[in-house]
DNA sequence: ATGCGGACCTGTTAGC
DNA sequence: TGCTAACAGGTCCGCA
């Protein structure tokens, strides 16, 4: 579910409530995550405040004196702040209650989200070790795409989204950006040139700081923090349009599946 | 090193 | 209406 712009819409929607807060509380309904919710969580940030939240990809980093818990969506997970004690539901494994009264609750109906925690520098643990540059950082490039793509022969669209050449670049954006870009997602990433790699890493930044700016795409499920929908879903070239009018040349936009993921595009503007 | 398929899990929808 | 299969925003892991 979520990619960068619905987790940086979480990120910044919890921010306000729970910075400088204390933790009074923390209740673990079911810590069968994508990986076990650790044991020593619950004891380690008990009582302690809240010193900031960043993001890495689409991991959110609570930051602690003593550590950071990681937080990941997964494909179906939110964050929601609750001000009055809300009854939990089936899918809701973890609140975090503040001494302010705020709640801070955790849902994931498929459990393919985790909430971790490391001791040491978060940016070194190792799930976020091997994570490419973030896309909206001047990291991201036409130049760096370029290089890193020299020799490869799996699909562009398979190689924009692969986390170790850039972070946060899922499908939903993957496919927008490939048609803002007029880039083909079946092309072999390793024979695109410079020139359209540029067009590339600029559409990258572009759809995902517009999507950040709509409050990210809800297409089913996903609700930012107070509850609410993102608009982006409203801006979508592509993505989910199977059949439709392509919005540049009428023609009908075409899907079929890369990597095991639906893929959208139309075949007359994308070459 | 690269690239692919399978795995994790639940809910919803499409199709027979 | 009911059953089954396919699909959904992610990404790690193991194998070729």
């Amino acid at each position: 579910m979520p990619e960068l712009p619905e987790v940086e819409t979480t990120r910044t929607g919890i921010a306000p409530h729970v910075l400088g807060e204390k933790i009074y509380k923390v209740i673990v309904r079911d810590g069968r995550l994508r990986w076990p919710v650790p044991k020593e969580l619950k004891r380690n940030i008990t009582g302690r405040a809240v010193r900031d939240i960043s993001r890495r990809g689409k991991y959110l980093i609570f930051h602690f004196d003593n550590g950071s818990m990681l937080v990941h969506l997964g494909m179906s997970g939110s964050l929601r702040i609750l001000t009055a004690k809300v009854k939990a539901e089936k899918h809701d494994h973890a609140d975090f209650i503040f001494e302010s009264g705020c709640i801070l609750r955790f849902r994931d109906p498929r459990r393919f989200g985790s909430i971790l925690w490391t001791g040491g520098d978060p940016e070194q643990h190792s799930l976020l070790a091997a994570l490419g540059p973030e896309p909206l950082g001047d990291e991201l490039s036409g130049d760096y795409l370029f290089r890193r793509s020299r020799g490869r022969a799996q699909s562009v669209k398979t190689f924009i989204m692969d986390s170790r050449i850039v972070t946060g670049v899922g499908n939903i954006y993957a496919n927008e950006a490939l048609f803002a870009a007029g880039i083909h997602p079946r092309n072999q990433a390793g024979k695109i040139s410079k020139a359209r790699y540029e067009k590339l890493g600029a559409a990258i930044k572009e759809v995902l700081e517009k999507a950040v700016a709509k409050g990210g795409t809800t297409l089913r499920d996903f609700v930012n923090s107070a509850g609410e929908p993102g608009y982006f879903r409203h801006e979508l070239q592509v993505y989910a349009r199977a059949g439709q009018a392509c919005v540049q040349c009428r023609a009908p936009i075409k899907v079929q599946r890369l990597g095991q993921r639906s893929t959208f595009y139309c075949s007359r503007c994308q070459k």
